[in-house]
DNA sequence: CTGCCTGCAAACTCTTTGCACGAAT
DNA sequence: ATTCGTGCAAAGAGTTTGCAGGCAG
C-alpha cells in the first residue's frame, strides 16, 4: 500500500469516527507509514518534524495520534515488554497473525507470520471459559552468528 | 516446594553468586514466595514489610532484590504490556512453558502450560539463525460468563 | 576491617493531562 | 460560530541511581 493510499483510508477513518482532518495528525500519519521498520513514539517525532518542517507537531499529539492510527489498524503496535512501545505500518492490511521475534544481540524485532497462534489462543483460552480478543506470540532469541564471529551481520 | 525450602535454595544461589544473605533479602524472598498469585512490587514491598515488620524493607532493595530472584528462577517475571510488571513464585522449579491469559473482564492473569511453545519458537527462529531463549505466549480474552451475567465467577 | 548492601530521596523514562489558544467544520 | 485539536509544560506512574552510613563475611 502507497503512502497516499494509506493516508485517504486515514482520512476516511478519521472522518468516519467524527475526528477532524488536521495538519498535525497527516504529517505525523505519513511520517508513520513511510517508516520501514519498528519505531517509537520518539523516533516518529523527530521524523515527523524533520519530514514535515512547516507543520509543528508537539510530542503530545504524537502520543495523542497514535492510539487513533492503531485503531485504524493501519497502524500496528508491538509490545515487547522493554518499557516503552513499538508501532510499525501495516502495510498488508487486515488482522495478521504475527510472532515477534527479538533479538538479545542485535536488539533488532523480526515478526513473521504465525498462522496457529489463532488455535494456540482458542486452545488455551477455552480451557478457561474465556474467548480470546487478542495474542501474541514472542521468542527472545540469541544470534547465532553473533556468538560465533562477534558481530551481527544483519546490523553490519 | 515450601517456603523454607525454597529460602535454602535462594541462599544457595546468593552464596554461589558471591552476593550476601542480607535480613532484607530473605525477608523480600519470603514475603514473594508466599504469595499466592501474581503480585507486583509495590505489593510485594507492602506485604514483605506486614510479614517482616523488625525488618526494615525499603522500595529501593525490593526493586534491587526482584532481578536477583528471577534470576535464581525461584521467581518468574510477568509482562502483560501495562506498564508494570508482574511476578510470581516458581513453585515447581524448571523452566516451563506457559502462557498467559489475561481475562479483560475480571483483570485476572491465568497461566497454563502451553508445551507446543517450544516447538514453535524453535521453528520460528532457525529460520532467521536464531537461537530462542525465551518464549510467551499471552492472550487477551473475555470471559464468557461475564458476559452473560454481568458478574465474574472467579471474582465472586 | 573491608567492601558490599541498604535506605533515602532525587533523578529518570515514558506517557498522560490541564489549560488557554488556534484551527477545522 | 462552535467545538475539537493543539502546544506547552507540568504531572504521573514505575523504576533506577548517587550517596553516606551499616552490616555481612
Amino acid at each position: 500500500m502507497t503512502i497516499p493510499a494509506a493516508r485517504e483510508k486515514f482520512e476516511t477513518f478519521l472522518a468516519r469516527k467524527g475526528l477532524r482532518v488536521t495538519k498535525p495528525r497527516l504529517a505525523i500519519f505519513d511520517a508513520a507509514f513511510a517508516q520501514a521498520d519498528h519505531f517509537t513514539a520518539e523516533q516518529l517525532l523527530d521524523y515527523a518534524r524533520a519530514r514535515t518542517p512547516k507543520v509543528k507537531i508537539s510530542r503530545a499529539t504524537v502520543y495523542r495520534t497514535l492510539p487513533v492510527m492503531t485503531e485504524s489498524a493501519l497502524l500496528r503496535e508491538v509490545d515487547i515488554g522493554t518499557g516503552e512501545k513499538f508501532y510499525r505500518p501495516n502495510r498488508e492490511g487486515g488482522d495478521q497473525q504475527v510472532a515477534q521475534v527479538v533479538c538479545v544481540d542485535c536488539n533488532r524485532i523480526f515478526e513473521i507470520s504465525a498462522p496457529f497462534m489463532g488455535w494456540y489462543g482458542n486452545t488455551v483460552s477455552s480451557k478457561l471459559g474465556l474467548t480470546p480478543v487478542s495474542q501474541r506470540l514472542q521468542v527472545s532469541a540469541t544470534c547465532d552468528i553473533f556468538r560465533r564471529t562477534g558481530g551481527c551481520p544483519r546490523r553490519g
